[in-house]
DNA sequence: AAGACGAAAGTGGTTGA
DNA sequence: TCAACAACTTTCGTCTT
């Protein structure tokens, strides 16, 4: 019981909204409210046992049980169900009564496991978020935290009246962004039945409504991002995003797209290093106009002197 | 012929009176 | 609520390689 001391040391409610619903995030050191997503402790130590068994007795003792709990499920994983075959335990069938019983069981059991409203709203919603993030390929950590941010706009019942569609692609972005790992409006967009404009005003709402602390977008993620799609050596994308970084300091980059602030570094630095990128090309892959990625490019050589390495 | 260039006109969003 | 505005787009004719 070594294990529960080192656990007292940490908090068992979340400071933001009072929730005990906190559960630990040993991959990433984190203690996470599951109510509304702040990271209640963060350095946390895996306590978690590394067990050895030497028996088949010892074995059976300490085998950890069930799948880890997730939060891109409605009811966290944790729930059991009644199994759909009609034998009992030693695999005998059941009588036509028994059967009658087990019918009924089975009903109550998925009725109270589904019961509330906002059950059966997270049931849908984690399935289109399951959709959604496999369509733009995000990571696991991505679909955790935009589950996170669904279900605090659910609790501050932003849901009503909105389409789950709406919700969940507007979480996706935000959870994208805390991330670091941002989609632009139009990618997501293009994979659910909404426009750009939709999708921005839902995601504005839920900034505003829940508070959300979300970084801004910063082009050096694009950065990364685009010059992997277009093939870029890591000598000319480290270049690119050096580039990003003087504009910054220069304090040339504020209002505008950090996308096209991106493309126009990647130009720019596929130039100077020899792996001469068309404008076009850019302009495909991260869609913006070539009139766009030509006035940025034009400022920043302009603004960092940068035509002298040039020659 | 492909790519780069930039002018002109239009769009959607923000800001400030 | 309206007008001014900045960023961005679309389109297109022209120059450069």
């Amino acid at each position: 019981m070594s294990q529960k001391k080192a656990n007292e040391e940490i908090k068992n409610t979340c400071p933001d909204c009072g929730s005990n619903d906190l559960i630990q995030d040993n991959q990433r050191g984190e203690l996470i409210c599951t109510n509304c997503g702040a990271v209640v402790e963060d350095m946390i130590i895996d306590d978690s046992p590394e067990w050895r068994a030497y028996s088949s007795e010892e074995r059976a003792n300490r085998s950890r049980v069930g799948s880890p709990t997730t939060l891109t499920l409605h009811d966290k994983g944790l729930s059991t169900q009644i199994g759909q075959e009609d034998r009992d335990a030693y695999g005998r069938k059941l009588s036509k009564n028994q059967k009658y019983q087990f019918y009924r069981l089975r009903k109550w059991d998925t009725r109270s496991r589904i019961h509330s409203s906002k059950d059966r709203n997270l049931t849908k919603a984690m399935r289109e978020l399951d959709r959604l993030s496999s369509q733009l390929s995000l990571p696991r950590s991505v679909k955790e935290t935009a589950s996170l941010i669904y279900r605090k706009a659910l609790n501050a019942n932003l849901i009503r009246g909105r389409s789950i569609e709406e919700m969940i692609a507007a979480s996706v972005y935000a959870a994208a962004r805390q991330r670091h790992l941002p989609r632009t409006l139009d990618e997501i967009a293009a994979e659910t039945r909404m426009s750009k404009k939709e999708l921005g005003r839902a995601y504005r709402l839920l900034l505003f409504e829940l508070a959300l602390k979300i970084p801004l977008a910063d082009p050096i993620n694009y950065v990364s991002r685009y010059a992997a799609e277009l093939n870029l050596s890591g000598k000319a994308t480290a270049d690119a995003k050096q580039m990003i970084n003087d504009a910054k300091r220069e304090k040339i980059t504020t209002g505008k797209d950090p996308v096209s602030l991106a493309a126009a570094a990647i130009y720019i630095s596929s130039i100077l290093n020899d792996e001469q990128l068309t404008q076009a090309e850019i302009a495909e892959v991260v869609s913006v106009t070539e009139v766009t990625i030509r006035n940025r490019y034009k400022e920043l050589v302009k603004e960092l002197d940068i035509a002298s390495s040039m020659y």
